[in-house]
DNA sequence: GTATAATCAGGAATATTTCCTATCTGCTAA
DNA sequence: TTAGCAGATAGGAAATATTCCTGATTATAC
């Protein structure tokens, strides 16, 4: 199913409007494949439609996760990012400079959700975090704590 | 071993010093068993050092994230929070009220990880991290988007 | 004990995120 | 196809969380 079918599905079903500033927001996430942040998404969206405001695109961003179309990821201080759910995959997120680097992992996908987790509502999706120290932090002796920040 | 030992050897092994300040940030994240954000752990820290300030709170707080005692959970756009790690357990998200809710499986525990996520870094741990709509939001049929912000 | 590098308190500064409201628009039903 | 309306948007203002800066203090190794 293309991606803007999705988008257009579960608006529908929510009883939301289509609106240009949606669907845009949204491709944007999906053209960018990483993890932005509001104001990055806003940069990019403004290509195409340019008077977008940077509170639509917050709003939007928080109705797509509301929907289940994006996540929010494990915050690193600086800001918000937000990743598309598109196929399944899992997080290695790196507890000294806080980058999230997607990974893919078919023993992982398909895990099974226990009845301790489904018993606390209706069950959507899973992924996996992984924690650790990133290669990138583990060669470079020292880190500072501002480079928490960085992202690719 | 004791919580305190815990800190005391990740702090000595990063060559950081134990003040009164990170051990009773530290406790007051253990004892509130929840997820609080910045304000709460400087408000219950008080009690007992009340001259700490709110910036050595979030240093704090952050320092013991690095050293993985702590981690930061999914945002929710109003304030970070944290979550100690003591054993296992995983989260339940509600992509409706943004609630994080724990739970524990000894199937999910023991989880392996997958050579993907361990060429990426060195792995610490690993949790599970479910979403989809909590009972509570299924019950009452309009939830407003402001209430991404109530946590327990 | 003492030297010394690290940490702290407090307030100021920054930046992100959300609120407000008049205006506009996608959607549905006729 | 079009009218009507609930819902969405733009733009700037406002709130709030988070970090930075500095002189003073403190924990630890020796």
């Amino acid at each position: 199913m293309g991606e803007l079918e999705k988008l257009r599905r579960e608006l529908r079903s929510a009883g939301l409007r289509m609106t240009p500033q949606r669907v845009e927001v949204y491709r944007e996430m999906i053209r960018s494949g990483g993890h932005p942040g509001a104001a990055e998404v806003h940069e990019g969206v403004r290509r195409r439609l340019p008077s977008i405001s940077l509170d639509t695109v917050y709003r939007t961003l928080w109705k797509l996760v509301e929907l289940g179309l994006l996540r929010p990821l494990v915050t690193t201080g600086d800001r918000i990012r937000f990743d598309a759910v598109l196929e399944t995959h899992h997080h290695f997120v790196c507890t000294r400079c806080g980058r999230t680097i997607d990974f893919t992992s078919s023993e992982l996908d398909g895990l099974d959700i226990p009845e301790a987790a489904r018993r606390l509502g209706s069950v959507r999706d899973a992924h996996v975090e992984v924690r650790g120290i990133c290669n990138g932090c583990a060669g470079e002796r020292k880190t500072e704590k501002g480079e928490r920040d960085e992202e690719g």
